[in-house]
DNA sequence: TGAAGGCGAGGCCATCTGTT
DNA sequence: AACAGATGGCCTCGCCTTCA
C-alpha cells in the first residue's frame, strides 16, 4: 500500500466518516455525501447551494457560512435567478456572517450573472463539459480561485478532482508525502497514488482538514497524532 | 478563573517589482 | 513589452498570552 493510502487509512479508522458538505434542501442542513445518494444526481438548487457555500467558506469557519447560507434561505434569495436582483447591499447584509462580505457579495453578483446570461441559471450545462473545460469556466469567474472551483467539481459536480487546500499543505509537507507548495503539484500527487473516485477524495479531504484542526496545527501537537509513525516531522524532531 | 487584547490563519485580487 | 513572482489588503474567527 503507498504512503498516500496507508494515511487515509489510519486517519479513517482514527476519525470515521466525516460526512462533509452540508445543503440546505426545504430549510434543513445535512451532510450530502452520507446519504446514499450520489452527488451527480443533485438538483440543481442543491448544486447551486454548494457553490454559494464554496464561495462564501473563503477564509471562513464553516459554522459563519451556514449562518449566511440560512439568512439567504430565510429571505428567500437561494437562487441564481432571486441573487442576480437583489441589491448590492442587501446581499452583503445577508451574508455578513461569512465575514469579506463586500468581497463575495460581489463576487456571488458577478457569478451568479455569469451563470444566467451562459447558462440559464443551470448548473447541469457546466457540469456536463469535461473537466479540464469545466474548470476552466469556473476559474475565468471573478473570485473563483483553484480551491473554491475544485471544492465546487468535487462537490456539486460530482468530478473525480482532489481539494487541496492549507492543511493539505501543511500535512502533506510535514508527513512528507512532498516537499512543495505548488497546488498544480500536490493535487497532482494525491492523484496520481489515489483510486480516482470521488468519494474517496471526498472523504480525504474532510479527514485532512479533521487532523489539521485537532493535531496537525500550525504548532502541531504531534503526541496522540494517529500519523505520528509515518510522520517525517514527528520522526525527526523524536531524533533531536 | 475569566476577561481583554494581540496576532496568525485563511483564499483571492490588484499592484508593484524584478527578470527575460 | 511581456511575463513571473512577491507583497499588501480585505475581514473575521479562534487560539494564545497576559493581567486583574
Amino acid at each position: 500500500m503507498n504512503k498516500a493510502n496507508k494515511i487515509y487509512q489510519n486517519l479513517l479508522k482514527r476519525f470515521g466518516h466525516q460526512g462533509w458538505w452540508p445543503l440546505t434542501p426545504k430549510g434543513k442542513f445535512y451532510p450530502v455525501y452520507q446519504t446514499e445518494a450520489r452527488t451527480s444526481d443533485l438538483s440543481n438548487q442543491e448544486m447551486f447551494e454548494i457553490c454559494v457555500g464554496a464561495l462564501l467558506t473563503q477564509n471562513t469557519a464553516w459554522s459563519n457560512v451556514v449562518k449566511a447560507l440560512v439568512e439567504l434561505n430565510k429571505a428567500g434569495v437561494l437562487t441564481p435567478q432571486k441573487l442576480v436582483k437583489i441589491s448590492f447591499s442587501r446581499m452583503a447584509g445577508l451574508i455578513r456572517s461569512s465575514g469579506y462580505f463586500r468581497q463575495k457579495s460581489k463576487r456571488l453578483k458577478i457569478f451568479v450573472k455569469v451563470l444566467i446570461k451562459r447558462y440559464q441559471g443551470d448548473l447541469n450545462k457546466i457540469f456536463s463539459k469535461p473537466l479540464v473545460e469545466a474548470r476552466k469556466e469556473l476559474l475565468a469567474c471573478y473570485g473563483f480561485g483553484p480551491e473554491t472551483v475544485d471544492s465546487i467539481l468535487l462537490y456539486a459536480g460530482a468530478y473525480p478532482i482532489f481539494v487541496v487546500d492549507a492543511y493539505t499543505r501543511r500535512i502533506g509537507n510535514r508527513v512528507g508525502l512532498f516537499h512543495t507548495e505548488d497546488y498544480s503539484q500536490i493535487q497532482e500527487y494525491f492523484q496520481s497514488y489515489l483510486k480516482k473516485s470521488v468519494k474517496l477524495f471526498n472523504e480525504y479531504h474532510a479527514l485532512l482538514v479533521q487532523l489539521g484542526k485537532e493535531f496537525c496545527r500550525t504548532k502541531p501537537l504531534c503526541e496522540g497524532c494517529p500519523l505520528n509513525k509515518d510522520c517525517a516531522y514527528y520522526l525527526g524532531e523524536s531524533l533531536n
